[in-house]
DNA sequence: CCTACCGATCGGTAGG
DNA sequence: CCTACCGATCGGTAGG
């Protein structure tokens, strides 16, 4: 691993445990082992490590869920197969979803305007899916806006209190949460 | 309203929007119409203003909770009236909620080791009100736990978007959160 | 990759 | 409730 990854997993590491402002330059350094304005060869800037972060972040989750939702036609397996690629994101880059969540303040713009976008994009696909399931009649939702913002919220959730080496493994959580998933939309 | 109370608000408001670390007594000071230094003179430290806002935060909800299932013995009327508090809660205090999940890392000791039990003790809760409804074969869930949680964070994720202004009024948002809880649970 | 350092900012205190 | 100020800390630069 080159100096430079190993400092951005230091960075995701210590924004997640102490937050971007609670994070000095020094301690990203002494995570991989030199002094703070050494880090400067590797990277333009603190800001620049939390805009790189967020951004790859929201792209990595995009390019899942498109590659998630091309596959079929169908309703309730286009749902399903989202929803699989949306949790397993989310156990598998858990402390990128909570930075993601907790420190879109410490963004700035234009970078915050463009996640924010991103974001947007993504929670109007979730809800396209939604729409096709009620449209089809094969999902049964009160409201599809809050139904959408359900099955997301199940997701980002698990960002807070997944763990590795808990008991139940990625699998099983996946599928669970994506059964979850299918009875809130009221699937046939 | 007092001047303390109003720095409360400031602070809690200031908090939500720019994280702990990211005000200063400054900001919260400039909210009410005086200086920093001025505000000691009814707050003893900036630290204290998080720790008052977040076990008055956790008392709140475990107090609501409380009353809530207290009514009851039918399983699906208690986890019903336990959503309703919780989502409720959850609306009216946004920004609340929004402090308490993503500034725990600047909570000192020994109030962090508090209000994280306070937070463990609401989710044992909720978890044995899914058990009951299991029990009684009123539920059917893969994980008691897995469903508890998703049901908590269907709540807590409200606390990011909504929105009081928003088309959708609180009791229709608490009415289809519960619903969804429901659903989520299998009640019969 | 380091030390030395700059300019700015912070929480909190002194003293009125 | 204010100004003046302390001691500490921060992101980033200079210069090697």
């Amino acid at each position: 691993m080159g100096t430079a990854s190993a400092i951005r997993v230091a960075a995701l590491e210590l924004f997640a445990a102490r937050g971007y402002e609670g994070t000095t330059m020094a301690d990203i350094g002494a995570a991989v082992g030199i002094r703070g304005p050494s880090l400067y060869k590797h990277v333009a800037s603190k800001q620049d490590l939390l805009v790189e972060l967020m951004t790859a972040t929201m792209d990595g989750l995009l390019e899942l869920h498109r590659a998630a939702v091309a596959g079929t036609d169908d309703p309730v397996e286009r749902l399903r197969r989202a929803v699989d690629a949306h949790v397993r994101f989310h156990a598998r880059h858990r402390l990128e979803a909570f930075v993601g969540a907790s420190e879109m303040r410490s963004l700035a713009e234009p970078h915050r305007g463009t996640v924010l976008g991103k974001r947007a994009e993504y929670e109007r696909s979730f809800r396209r899916l939604v729409e096709e399931g009620v449209a089809a009649g094969r999902f049964r939702v009160p409201s599809v806006r809050l139904a959408s913002y359900a099955i997301l919220d199940l997701g980002m959730g698990l960002a807070t209190w997944y763990r590795e080496e808990g008991e139940l493994s990625e699998n099983e959580v996946v599928w669970q949460q994506t059964e979850f998933a299918l009875r809130l939309v009221g699937a046939e």
